[in-house]
DNA sequence: AGAATAAAACATTCATGCATGTATGTAAAA
DNA sequence: TTTTACATACATGCATGAATGTTTTATTCT
Protein backbone atom coordinates (compact mmCIF):
# COMPACT_ATOMS: atom_id res chain seq x y z
CA UNK A 1 0.00 0.00 0.00
CA UNK A 2 2.22 3.03 -1.47
CA UNK A 3 1.49 5.73 -3.81
CA UNK A 4 -1.83 7.42 -2.66
CA UNK A 5 -3.50 9.87 -4.95
CA UNK A 6 -3.12 13.51 -4.58
CA UNK A 7 -6.06 13.94 -1.96
CA UNK A 8 -4.78 11.32 0.30
CA UNK A 9 -1.27 12.60 0.13
CA UNK A 10 -2.81 15.47 1.67
CA UNK A 11 -5.01 13.69 4.39
CA UNK A 12 -1.92 11.66 5.25
CA UNK A 13 0.15 15.47 5.82
CA UNK A 14 -2.51 16.62 7.73
CA UNK A 15 -2.76 13.33 9.99
CA UNK A 16 0.82 13.82 10.47
CA UNK A 17 0.33 17.40 11.62
CA UNK A 18 -2.63 16.20 14.03
CA UNK A 19 0.01 13.76 15.30
CA UNK A 20 2.95 16.62 15.54
CA UNK A 21 0.18 18.64 18.02
CA UNK A 22 -0.80 16.01 20.49
CA UNK A 23 2.38 14.16 20.63
CA UNK A 24 4.52 17.54 20.86
CA UNK A 25 1.98 18.87 23.75
CA UNK A 26 2.85 15.42 25.27
CA UNK A 27 6.00 14.94 25.30
CA UNK A 28 7.36 18.57 24.55
CA UNK A 29 8.90 19.42 21.05
CA UNK A 30 12.43 18.66 21.52
CA UNK A 31 11.59 15.44 23.65
CA UNK A 32 9.82 13.75 21.14
CA UNK A 33 11.39 12.08 18.20
CA UNK A 34 9.97 11.79 14.85
CA UNK A 35 9.10 8.12 15.37
CA UNK A 36 6.89 9.24 17.98
CA UNK A 37 5.21 11.27 15.56
CA UNK A 38 5.11 8.69 12.94
CA UNK A 39 4.38 5.70 15.57
CA UNK A 40 1.22 7.66 16.74
CA UNK A 41 -0.04 8.55 12.94
CA UNK A 42 0.09 5.08 12.22
CA UNK A 43 3.17 5.66 9.87
CA UNK A 44 7.02 6.02 9.41
CA UNK A 45 9.56 7.94 9.35
CA UNK A 46 10.01 8.07 5.88
CA UNK A 47 6.32 9.59 5.52
CA UNK A 48 7.69 12.67 7.43
CA UNK A 49 10.17 12.93 5.83
CA UNK A 50 8.83 12.63 2.34
CA UNK A 51 5.97 15.72 3.13
CA UNK A 52 8.51 17.98 5.80
CA UNK A 53 12.42 18.54 5.06
CA UNK A 54 13.11 18.24 9.22
CA UNK A 55 11.52 18.44 12.75
CA UNK A 56 11.55 22.17 12.48
CA UNK A 57 9.84 22.29 8.89
CA UNK A 58 6.61 20.07 10.54
CA UNK A 59 6.75 22.22 13.32
CA UNK A 60 6.23 25.71 11.19
CA UNK A 61 3.88 24.15 9.35
CA UNK A 62 1.50 22.57 12.35
CA UNK A 63 2.20 26.82 13.24
CA UNK A 64 1.31 28.19 10.37
CA UNK A 65 -2.61 25.87 9.86
CA UNK A 66 -3.81 27.66 12.91
CA UNK A 67 -1.86 30.88 12.67
CA UNK A 68 -3.19 32.59 9.35
CA UNK A 69 -6.75 31.80 9.93
CA UNK A 70 -6.73 34.01 12.86
CA UNK A 71 -4.71 36.42 10.94
CA UNK A 72 -6.43 37.22 8.67
CA UNK A 73 -9.63 37.88 11.73
CA UNK A 74 -7.38 40.47 13.38
CA UNK A 75 -6.32 42.01 9.79
CA UNK A 76 -10.02 42.37 9.53
CA UNK A 77 -9.88 45.00 12.12
CA UNK A 78 -7.11 46.96 11.11
CA UNK A 79 -8.71 47.70 8.02
CA UNK A 80 -8.96 51.53 7.96
CA UNK A 81 -12.35 51.83 6.08
CA UNK A 82 -13.71 49.57 9.21
CA UNK A 83 -16.36 52.46 10.71
CA UNK A 84 -16.36 50.68 14.10
CA UNK A 85 -12.97 49.66 14.54
CA UNK A 86 -13.37 49.65 18.41
CA UNK A 87 -16.69 47.46 18.22
CA UNK A 88 -15.06 45.13 15.93
CA UNK A 89 -11.60 45.07 17.91
CA UNK A 90 -13.72 44.42 21.38
CA UNK A 91 -15.67 41.54 19.23
CA UNK A 92 -12.33 40.39 17.69
CA UNK A 93 -10.77 39.77 21.16
CA UNK A 94 -13.51 38.28 23.36
CA UNK A 95 -13.93 35.67 20.52
CA UNK A 96 -10.42 34.64 19.95
CA UNK A 97 -9.90 33.94 23.72
CA UNK A 98 -13.22 32.30 23.77
CA UNK A 99 -11.61 29.99 20.50
CA UNK A 100 -8.26 29.52 22.61
CA UNK A 101 -10.86 28.38 26.00
CA UNK A 102 -12.77 26.24 23.98
CA UNK A 103 -11.14 24.95 20.96
CA UNK A 104 -8.49 21.75 21.86
CA UNK A 105 -6.77 22.30 18.61
CA UNK A 106 -6.07 26.27 19.64
CA UNK A 107 -5.01 25.14 23.12
CA UNK A 108 -2.55 22.44 22.23
CA UNK A 109 -1.01 24.03 19.52
CA UNK A 110 -0.65 27.42 21.94
CA UNK A 111 0.40 25.45 24.39
CA UNK A 112 3.01 24.27 22.65
CA UNK A 113 4.47 27.42 21.37
CA UNK A 114 4.39 29.02 24.81
CA UNK A 115 5.21 25.83 26.94
CA UNK A 116 6.78 23.09 25.04
CA UNK A 117 9.04 24.74 22.48
CA UNK A 118 12.21 26.59 23.54
CA UNK A 119 14.16 28.58 21.34
CA UNK A 120 17.76 27.69 20.55
CA UNK A 121 20.56 29.58 19.06
CA UNK A 122 20.84 27.70 15.88
CA UNK A 123 17.43 27.66 14.72
CA UNK A 124 16.54 31.14 14.18
CA UNK A 125 13.96 30.27 11.78
CA UNK A 126 11.43 29.94 13.93
CA UNK A 127 12.18 32.55 16.55
CA UNK A 128 12.56 34.89 13.53
CA UNK A 129 9.27 34.40 12.15
CA UNK A 130 7.34 34.63 16.00
CA UNK A 131 9.28 38.05 15.97
CA UNK A 132 7.72 39.04 12.87
CA UNK A 133 4.06 38.16 13.74
CA UNK A 134 5.30 39.91 17.23
CA UNK A 135 5.64 43.07 15.45
CA UNK A 136 2.73 42.54 12.83
CA UNK A 137 0.58 41.88 15.81
CA UNK A 138 1.46 45.44 17.52
CA UNK A 139 1.09 47.34 14.34
CA UNK A 140 -2.16 45.75 13.37
CA UNK A 141 -3.01 46.74 16.67
CA UNK A 142 -2.03 50.34 16.50
CA UNK A 143 -3.69 50.69 13.36
CA UNK A 144 -6.76 49.73 14.89
CA UNK A 145 -6.52 52.00 17.67
CA UNK A 146 -5.57 54.91 15.30
CA UNK A 147 -8.28 54.43 13.08
CA UNK A 148 -10.54 54.32 16.24
CA UNK A 149 -9.42 57.70 17.03
CA UNK A 150 -9.97 58.74 13.81
CA UNK A 151 -13.81 57.63 14.15
CA UNK A 152 -13.79 59.36 17.90
CA UNK A 153 -14.01 56.36 19.16
CA UNK A 154 -10.82 57.15 21.67
CA UNK A 155 -9.33 59.90 23.32
CA UNK A 156 -6.63 61.82 20.47
CA UNK A 157 -4.19 61.83 23.03
CA UNK A 158 -4.01 58.26 23.59
CA UNK A 159 -0.11 57.00 23.55
CA UNK A 160 -0.80 54.18 20.86
CA UNK A 161 2.41 52.22 21.45
CA UNK A 162 1.78 51.76 25.06
CA UNK A 163 -1.94 50.95 24.15
CA UNK A 164 -0.73 48.35 21.86
CA UNK A 165 1.82 47.15 24.41
CA UNK A 166 -0.83 46.59 27.12
CA UNK A 167 -2.95 45.02 24.89
CA UNK A 168 -0.41 42.04 23.80
CA UNK A 169 1.09 41.96 26.84
CA UNK A 170 -2.23 41.69 29.35
CA UNK A 171 -3.68 39.06 26.61
CA UNK A 172 -1.28 36.46 25.87
CA UNK A 173 -0.41 36.84 28.92
CA UNK A 174 -3.42 35.86 30.79
CA UNK A 175 -3.69 33.31 27.99
CA UNK A 176 -0.80 32.04 28.81
CA UNK A 177 -1.06 31.59 32.02
CA UNK A 178 -4.45 29.68 31.98
CA UNK A 179 -2.89 26.93 28.99
CA UNK A 180 0.14 26.67 31.67
CA UNK A 181 -2.82 25.65 34.57
CA UNK A 182 -5.90 25.24 32.80
CA UNK A 183 -7.71 24.69 36.41
CA UNK A 184 -6.56 27.74 38.30
CA UNK A 185 -9.74 29.92 36.40
CA UNK A 186 -12.31 30.03 34.02
CA UNK A 187 -10.83 31.22 30.96
CA UNK A 188 -14.32 31.11 29.03
CA UNK A 189 -16.17 33.01 31.22
CA UNK A 190 -13.67 35.92 31.84
CA UNK A 191 -13.51 36.56 28.57
CA UNK A 192 -15.77 39.63 28.41
CA UNK A 193 -14.39 41.17 31.54
CA UNK A 194 -10.62 40.66 30.52
CA UNK A 195 -11.64 42.67 27.44
CA UNK A 196 -14.02 44.81 29.05
CA UNK A 197 -10.94 45.65 31.59
CA UNK A 198 -8.20 46.26 28.78
CA UNK A 199 -11.68 49.17 26.76
CA UNK A 200 -11.78 50.44 30.22
CA UNK A 201 -8.24 51.93 30.48
CA UNK A 202 -8.05 52.62 26.69
CA UNK A 203 -10.97 55.36 27.49
CA UNK A 204 -10.50 56.40 30.91
CA UNK A 205 -6.52 55.85 32.60
CA UNK A 206 -4.83 58.70 32.84
CA UNK A 207 -1.68 56.75 32.19
CA UNK A 208 -2.65 55.51 28.87
CA UNK A 209 -2.06 58.97 27.35
CA UNK A 210 0.89 60.77 26.18
CA UNK A 211 2.45 63.37 28.75
CA UNK A 212 2.63 66.97 27.47
CA UNK A 213 6.18 66.34 26.28
CA UNK A 214 5.37 63.44 24.23
CA UNK A 215 2.38 65.33 22.84
CA UNK A 216 4.58 68.16 21.57
CA UNK A 217 7.49 66.08 20.35
CA UNK B 1 44.65 20.60 40.91
CA UNK B 2 42.01 18.67 42.99
CA UNK B 3 40.42 18.77 46.47
CA UNK B 4 39.97 22.06 46.51
CA UNK B 5 38.60 23.76 50.14
CA UNK B 6 35.03 23.97 51.20
CA UNK B 7 34.94 27.63 50.63
CA UNK B 8 36.11 26.60 46.74
CA UNK B 9 34.09 23.86 46.09
CA UNK B 10 31.18 26.19 47.12
CA UNK B 11 32.83 28.76 44.25
CA UNK B 12 32.78 25.90 41.69
CA UNK B 13 29.32 25.70 42.24
CA UNK B 14 28.20 28.64 41.73
CA UNK B 15 30.67 28.90 38.70
CA UNK B 16 28.86 26.08 37.28
CA UNK B 17 25.25 27.64 37.92
CA UNK B 18 26.64 30.51 36.30
CA UNK B 19 27.81 28.82 33.42
CA UNK B 20 24.19 27.29 33.42
CA UNK B 21 22.61 30.17 32.92
CA UNK B 22 24.78 31.52 30.21
CA UNK B 23 24.89 28.45 28.47
CA UNK B 24 21.13 27.74 28.41
CA UNK B 25 20.43 31.35 27.88
CA UNK B 26 22.11 31.20 24.34
CA UNK B 27 21.77 27.96 23.24
CA UNK B 28 18.29 26.71 25.38
CA UNK B 29 18.28 24.33 27.54
CA UNK B 30 17.72 21.11 25.98
CA UNK B 31 19.76 22.08 23.14
CA UNK B 32 22.74 22.77 25.72
CA UNK B 33 24.98 19.50 26.53
CA UNK B 34 26.51 19.26 30.11
CA UNK B 35 30.08 19.62 28.69
CA UNK B 36 29.00 22.56 27.23
CA UNK B 37 28.15 23.65 30.68
CA UNK B 38 31.37 22.19 32.00
CA UNK B 39 33.64 23.49 28.84
CA UNK B 40 32.23 27.28 30.00
CA UNK B 41 33.25 26.59 33.23
CA UNK B 42 36.58 25.45 32.86
CA UNK B 43 35.72 22.37 34.01
CA UNK B 44 34.52 19.19 33.35
CA UNK B 45 31.09 17.02 33.40
CA UNK B 46 32.78 15.18 36.26
CA UNK B 47 32.32 18.54 38.63
CA UNK B 48 28.46 18.90 37.46
CA UNK B 49 27.80 15.36 38.33
CA UNK B 50 29.47 15.82 41.89
CA UNK B 51 27.26 18.85 42.93
CA UNK B 52 24.12 18.21 41.07
CA UNK B 53 22.13 14.99 40.21
CA UNK B 54 21.69 15.49 36.48
CA UNK B 55 20.72 18.38 34.31
CA UNK B 56 17.42 19.21 36.09
CA UNK B 57 18.69 19.22 39.17
CA UNK B 58 21.66 21.75 37.71
CA UNK B 59 18.36 24.05 36.36
CA UNK B 60 16.44 23.92 39.38
CA UNK B 61 19.44 24.88 41.39
CA UNK B 62 19.89 28.10 39.04
CA UNK B 63 16.23 29.01 39.64
CA UNK B 64 16.03 28.59 42.79
CA UNK B 65 19.01 31.17 43.20
CA UNK B 66 16.99 33.96 42.01
CA UNK B 67 13.60 33.12 42.70
CA UNK B 68 13.89 33.05 46.45
CA UNK B 69 15.04 36.32 47.42
CA UNK B 70 12.32 37.77 44.81
CA UNK B 71 9.09 35.32 47.10
CA UNK B 72 10.89 36.94 50.12
CA UNK B 73 9.69 40.78 48.60
CA UNK B 74 6.77 39.72 47.57
CA UNK B 75 5.53 37.73 50.80
CA UNK B 76 6.37 41.26 52.56
CA UNK B 77 3.34 42.76 50.81
CA UNK B 78 1.46 40.23 51.79
CA UNK B 79 2.23 40.54 55.41
CA UNK B 80 -1.28 41.21 57.69
CA UNK B 81 0.34 43.80 59.45
CA UNK B 82 1.66 46.38 56.61
CA UNK B 83 -0.82 49.36 57.19
CA UNK B 84 0.18 50.43 53.66
CA UNK B 85 -0.66 46.64 52.08
CA UNK B 86 -1.13 48.93 48.56
CA UNK B 87 1.86 51.65 48.64
CA UNK B 88 4.14 48.47 49.48
CA UNK B 89 2.87 46.12 46.65
CA UNK B 90 2.44 49.26 43.85
CA UNK B 91 6.38 49.83 44.95
CA UNK B 92 7.54 46.03 45.05
CA UNK B 93 5.29 45.44 41.43
CA UNK B 94 7.52 48.69 40.37
CA UNK B 95 10.69 47.27 41.65
CA UNK B 96 10.33 44.22 40.26
CA UNK B 97 9.83 45.47 36.54
CA UNK B 98 12.79 47.72 36.64
CA UNK B 99 14.82 44.42 38.42
CA UNK B 100 14.02 42.87 35.47
CA UNK B 101 14.71 45.45 33.31
CA UNK B 102 18.62 46.09 34.39
CA UNK B 103 19.45 42.88 36.10
CA UNK B 104 21.41 40.57 33.17
CA UNK B 105 21.18 37.65 35.27
CA UNK B 106 17.69 38.16 35.98
CA UNK B 107 16.79 38.75 32.52
CA UNK B 108 18.56 35.77 32.00
CA UNK B 109 17.53 33.40 33.89
CA UNK B 110 13.74 34.86 33.42
CA UNK B 111 14.15 34.32 29.58
CA UNK B 112 15.28 30.78 30.22
CA UNK B 113 12.07 29.52 32.03
CA UNK B 114 9.68 31.36 29.96
CA UNK B 115 11.31 30.88 26.55
CA UNK B 116 14.58 28.66 26.59
CA UNK B 117 12.57 25.48 28.30
CA UNK B 118 10.29 23.51 27.48
CA UNK B 119 7.87 20.85 29.53
CA UNK B 120 7.50 17.45 28.87
CA UNK B 121 5.88 14.32 30.40
CA UNK B 122 8.63 12.93 32.22
CA UNK B 123 10.07 15.42 34.06
CA UNK B 124 6.60 16.83 35.90
CA UNK B 125 8.60 18.00 39.19
CA UNK B 126 9.70 21.34 37.43
CA UNK B 127 6.64 21.60 35.94
CA UNK B 128 5.04 21.04 39.18
CA UNK B 129 7.50 23.46 41.40
CA UNK B 130 6.22 26.20 38.85
CA UNK B 131 2.79 25.17 39.27
CA UNK B 132 2.88 25.40 42.79
CA UNK B 133 5.09 28.95 42.81
CA UNK B 134 1.74 29.83 40.53
CA UNK B 135 -0.53 29.24 42.61
CA UNK B 136 1.74 30.76 46.12
CA UNK B 137 1.95 33.94 44.01
CA UNK B 138 -2.25 34.42 43.47
CA UNK B 139 -2.87 33.47 47.15
CA UNK B 140 -0.02 35.95 47.86
CA UNK B 141 -1.66 39.06 46.00
CA UNK B 142 -5.10 38.24 46.74
CA UNK B 143 -4.11 38.11 51.11
CA UNK B 144 -2.51 41.50 49.88
CA UNK B 145 -5.52 42.78 48.03
CA UNK B 146 -7.48 41.50 50.97
CA UNK B 147 -5.53 43.53 53.40
CA UNK B 148 -6.13 46.65 51.31
CA UNK B 149 -9.67 46.41 51.52
CA UNK B 150 -9.14 45.53 55.01
CA UNK B 151 -7.37 48.72 55.78
CA UNK B 152 -10.25 51.17 52.91
CA UNK B 153 -7.72 51.30 50.12
CA UNK B 154 -9.79 49.01 47.90
CA UNK B 155 -13.57 49.21 47.66
CA UNK B 156 -15.01 46.05 49.14
CA UNK B 157 -17.08 44.70 45.90
CA UNK B 158 -13.32 44.10 44.75
CA UNK B 159 -13.27 41.29 42.63
CA UNK B 160 -10.28 39.04 44.68
CA UNK B 161 -9.99 36.06 41.86
CA UNK B 162 -10.12 38.47 39.21
CA UNK B 163 -7.72 41.15 40.44
CA UNK B 164 -5.28 38.50 41.48
CA UNK B 165 -5.51 37.24 37.89
CA UNK B 166 -5.22 39.96 35.68
CA UNK B 167 -2.34 41.51 38.08
CA UNK B 168 -0.44 37.98 37.48
CA UNK B 169 -1.42 37.93 33.86
CA UNK B 170 -0.87 41.63 33.06
CA UNK B 171 2.36 41.51 34.52
CA UNK B 172 4.13 38.48 33.47
CA UNK B 173 2.58 38.62 29.93
CA UNK B 174 4.15 41.91 29.48
CA UNK B 175 7.64 40.97 31.29
CA UNK B 176 7.06 38.22 28.82
CA UNK B 177 6.73 39.88 25.35
CA UNK B 178 9.72 42.35 26.64
CA UNK B 179 12.19 39.76 27.38
CA UNK B 180 11.34 37.79 24.05
CA UNK B 181 11.77 40.70 22.02
CA UNK B 182 13.89 43.22 24.19
CA UNK B 183 14.00 45.73 21.55
CA UNK B 184 10.11 46.82 20.77
CA UNK B 185 9.75 48.72 23.89
CA UNK B 186 11.65 50.36 27.06
CA UNK B 187 10.66 48.26 29.95
CA UNK B 188 12.75 50.41 32.55
CA UNK B 189 10.91 53.50 31.38
CA UNK B 190 7.62 51.62 31.04
CA UNK B 191 7.98 50.19 34.78
CA UNK B 192 5.85 53.01 36.55
CA UNK B 193 3.18 53.65 33.77
CA UNK B 194 2.36 49.47 33.78
CA UNK B 195 2.10 49.63 37.24
CA UNK B 196 -0.42 52.66 37.83
CA UNK B 197 -2.54 51.25 34.84
CA UNK B 198 -3.54 48.23 36.91
CA UNK B 199 -3.84 49.49 40.06
CA UNK B 200 -6.29 52.36 38.17
CA UNK B 201 -8.26 49.13 37.01
CA UNK B 202 -8.36 47.83 40.72
CA UNK B 203 -9.57 51.26 41.95
CA UNK B 204 -12.08 52.40 39.01
CA UNK B 205 -12.67 49.87 36.67
CA UNK B 206 -16.65 48.49 37.34
CA UNK B 207 -15.59 45.55 35.82
CA UNK B 208 -13.34 44.75 37.95
CA UNK B 209 -15.90 44.51 41.14
CA UNK B 210 -17.95 41.30 41.91
CA UNK B 211 -21.79 40.98 40.24
CA UNK B 212 -24.19 41.39 42.22
CA UNK B 213 -25.31 37.69 42.31
CA UNK B 214 -21.28 36.91 43.20
CA UNK B 215 -21.49 39.17 45.94
CA UNK B 216 -24.57 37.80 47.56
CA UNK B 217 -23.41 33.69 46.96
C1' DA C 1 -6.35 0.79 -26.15
C1' DG C 2 -2.50 -1.48 -24.24
C1' DA C 3 2.26 -1.65 -23.00
C1' DA C 4 6.19 0.69 -21.38
C1' DT C 5 8.09 4.11 -18.52
C1' DA C 6 8.41 7.53 -15.16
C1' DA C 7 7.39 9.43 -10.93
C1' DA C 8 4.85 9.79 -6.58
C1' DA C 9 4.18 8.24 -1.83
C1' DC C 10 5.67 6.16 1.22
C1' DA C 11 8.46 1.88 4.09
C1' DT C 12 12.78 -0.09 5.36
C1' DT C 13 17.51 -0.22 6.24
C1' DC C 14 21.92 1.73 7.22
C1' DA C 15 25.69 4.65 8.96
C1' DT C 16 26.83 8.13 11.99
C1' DG C 17 27.33 10.96 15.85
C1' DC C 18 26.61 12.42 20.13
C1' DA C 19 24.86 12.99 24.96
C1' DT C 20 24.18 10.62 29.07
C1' DG C 21 25.36 8.07 33.15
C1' DT C 22 28.60 5.50 35.46
C1' DA C 23 32.89 3.70 36.77
C1' DT C 24 37.35 4.50 37.75
C1' DG C 25 41.51 7.39 38.60
C1' DT C 26 43.85 10.98 41.45
C1' DA C 27 45.62 14.46 44.29
C1' DA C 28 45.00 17.24 48.14
C1' DA C 29 42.67 18.15 52.50
C1' DA C 30 41.00 16.49 56.96
C1' DT D 1 44.38 6.85 56.09
C1' DT D 2 40.08 8.14 54.63
C1' DT D 3 37.26 11.20 52.20
C1' DT D 4 36.50 15.11 49.26
C1' DA D 5 36.38 17.33 44.80
C1' DC D 6 36.89 16.75 40.89
C1' DA D 7 39.06 14.64 35.90
C1' DT D 8 39.22 10.90 32.71
C1' DA D 9 37.66 6.87 30.45
C1' DC D 10 34.11 3.78 29.09
C1' DA D 11 29.70 1.65 27.64
C1' DT D 12 25.27 2.37 26.10
C1' DG D 13 21.42 3.93 23.64
C1' DC D 14 19.09 6.49 20.64
C1' DA D 15 17.70 10.07 17.14
C1' DT D 16 18.83 11.83 12.84
C1' DG D 17 19.40 12.00 7.85
C1' DA D 18 20.23 9.70 3.87
C1' DA D 19 20.05 5.82 0.92
C1' DT D 20 17.57 2.33 -0.97
C1' DG D 21 13.47 -0.56 -1.74
C1' DT D 22 8.58 -1.14 -3.14
C1' DT D 23 4.20 -0.51 -4.91
C1' DT D 24 0.82 2.00 -7.16
C1' DT D 25 -0.69 5.86 -9.97
C1' DA D 26 0.06 8.95 -13.90
C1' DT D 27 2.07 9.63 -18.44
C1' DT D 28 3.80 8.68 -22.81
C1' DC D 29 4.58 5.91 -26.78
C1' DT D 30 2.98 2.93 -30.29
Amino acid sequence: MVRKTKEEAAATRDQLLDSAESVFFDKGFANTTLMDVANHAGLTRGAIYWHFKNKHDLFEAMIERVHLPIEALAEACADENETDPLGKFKEFSVQLIRLIATDKRQQRVFSIMLHKFEFNGDVTQIEDRQKVSFVECHDRIKRTLKNAIKRGQLPKDLDLDQAAQVKHGYFTGIVNNWLFYPQSFDLNAMAETIVENYFFLLTNSPHMRLSQQQAVA
